[in-house]
DNA sequence: TGTACATCAGTGAACGCGCGTTCACTGATGTAC
DNA sequence: TGTACATCAGTGAACGCGCGTTCACTGATGTAC
């Protein structure tokens, strides 16, 4: 592709060849999902030798979680441009209008996204890292935080039962990021925007009568 | 792995070589999903020459398409597998135990073949060929259409309103999809069996109330 | 019933490719004296 | 303030690998006469 670095270096030491090598991954992400983020292309985008990536990474599989940990505040990123939206009302119309937000902006970022997405995914994690930092967007938290977040206040408003609230996470989480994927993989990858939109909408709806 | 070709072959035609690709095809899948549904490997396994397997796929991406079809196939076995025990009942009972084994039946599957399940979403589809033969099951079905009959039956007996009926698919598909993923690849990856099986429980009883 | 021949399934060898990773190295930096 | 030196970030060249795919071919089959 681009054969030159974007960027031409005038010093020998790079200053953050780290973060340059996250970045160029994303990009490769962004256009190609996880498979595109290889070590060599993306050393090559920021015009360095090869092995220069391993002084930042113990090998490609340490990059590639960088660059899915990276992917992962995007999509909390893109949830908080959601959030930010919601008007001040009472605490139960705020409590489902935050629910609302975040599988929104999850359904937003697959749809925008949809290479982020899978690479944000690739990665085998566990629930002990989900709220690692290097998973959280720029207002500090991380996706499943804000599903935590979202389910707390429904709580607070008496829209949940307390025996019900431990790991709500995982029912609202997977409804969402199930259709995300069947979305831009799957069998629902045909269909129109309005439609998506509708699915989104309903399966919402679903998540919040059925909790 | 295996240097020598599983079954030695006496005749210069093989009989069946298009079944015997995918077949091997579905066993590196199983082992390592659809990165290792790999062109040379297969027709090794097979006992052929690589170029052979261009008489039956116009290239590995048409091979892997068919892998993950079968696999799909498989899913609805799973699926049908839970079916089957479901004990004779009224007619509202049954509906929900269906639903419900169709859920069970999924996220096993995603458990204990996690390789094929990730093959079977691997390939780009859509809904026009979500009920295509070459995805259906022993029993002749698709997993689309099981999780159909199973909300056609909550319509029948009135456990679903009409208006809600059209698509509904999506959204029971989408929350067991996404449990399934979450649980094989991501953050709920390291849960125990136990745990697993209550959040199962508790996502189809979320779909069976929010529908 | 026997034979010529078209068909096409599978062979054998080779191709170009780009990858991840390792080796011994060189050059810039900043700290100790 | 000046210099020796340890540190370590990045270089250059090379490795072995296995992949997907193409080429011109050979051998078995079954059909027409």
């Amino acid at each position: 592709m681009s054969a030159l670095p974007s960027t031409a270096r005038s010093t020998y030491r790079h200053g953050d060849l780290r973060e340059a090598l996250v970045a160029a991954g994303v990009d490769l992400a962004r256009a190609g999902g996880p498979d595109a983020v290889v070590l060599r292309e993306t050393t090559r985008r920021v015009g360095v030798s090869p092995n220069a990536a391993y002084r930042h990474f113990a090998d490609r599989q340490a990059l590639l979680k960088a660059v899915s940990d990276r992917a992962l505040g995007f999509v909390a990123d893109r949830i908080e441009d959601e959030v930010v939206a919601i008007p001040m009302t009472d605490a139960a119309t705020h409590a489902r209008s935050l629910l609302r937000a975040v599988g929104t902006g999850y359904i937003a970022f697959a749809r925008e996204e949809p290479g982020l997405f899978r690479t944000a995914f690739s990665v085998p994690d566990n629930l002990a890292s989900a709220d690692a930092p290097s998973k959280a967007g720029a207002g500090g938290r991380t996706p499943y935080q804000l599903v935590g977040m979202a389910l707390d206040e429904m709580l607070a408003a008496g829209l949940l039962p307390a025996e019900r609230r431990p790991n709500a996470e995982f029912l609202a989480w997977s409804s969402v990021h199930g259709l995300g994927m069947l979305v831009i993989d799957g069998p629902l990858r045909g269909l129109t925007g309005p439609m998506i939109d509708h699915a989104t909408q309903r399966v919402i709806d679903m998540v919040e009568r059925g909790l």
